[in-house]
DNA sequence: GCCAACGTTGGC
DNA sequence: GCCAACGTTGGC
């Protein structure tokens, strides 16, 4: 049987609220609280072992820290269920999920942050999704070859 | 803090 | 099904 290729993504997280550090310090975290349909069907087509490059928005320059791996693929985000969290989903019941997670790994923090300044003038990381103008998607694939540029920079 | 751009909601 | 109003995201 034939491995299925490994998958490049984009991950984003306000850097106040959740940080490359606190991966590090966490190892391990269930990537929750994604409340936007283009990017649950992103995380529904994540794969397990597929990397992530782990970007801090919010805040001046936002920019990519480091690299995450997928350790387990998406199921229903216990979030929506919960009525005290900020994230819960009336609409949603354990029978109907409407929101998915799934659970990344710590790999490495970049020596390095790559500002988003950097990326919009390297010519490898033009067509990165979210450089277009308007987009706010939290999760957003990478190319093979936007993903090793992002690592080689930030390594 | 501002505001452009986007997604969602709800009236019709 | 359209679209105005609203809320949110996120760079600056």
């Amino acid at each position: 049987m034939k491995k299925d290729p490994i998958q490049y993504w984009l991950l984003k997280s306000e850097a106040d609220c959740y940080s490359i550090l606190d991966l590090k310090k966490d190892k391990k975290v269930a990537w929750t609280d994604v409340r936007n349909f283009q990017a649950r069907n992103f995380l529904r087509s994540m794969k397990k072992n597929d990397v992530c490059i782990f970007y801090h928005s919010n805040k001046t320059p936002p920019g990519a820290a480091g690299i995450a791996r997928v350790v387990k693929v998406a199921y229903p985000d216990p979030t929506q269920f919960d009525k005290k969290s900020e994230f819960f989903d009336p609409k949603a019941t354990k029978e109907k999920s409407i929101w998915d997670c799934v659970d990344i790994s710590f790999v490495k923090k970049f020596n390095k942050e790559i500002s988003i300044n950097e990326m919009r003038i390297d010519p490898a990381l033009q067509s990165m999704i979210i450089l277009q103008k308007g987009s706010r998607l939290s999760v957003t694939p990478l190319s093979e070859r936007e993903a090793s540029r992002l690592i080689s920079l930030g390594s």
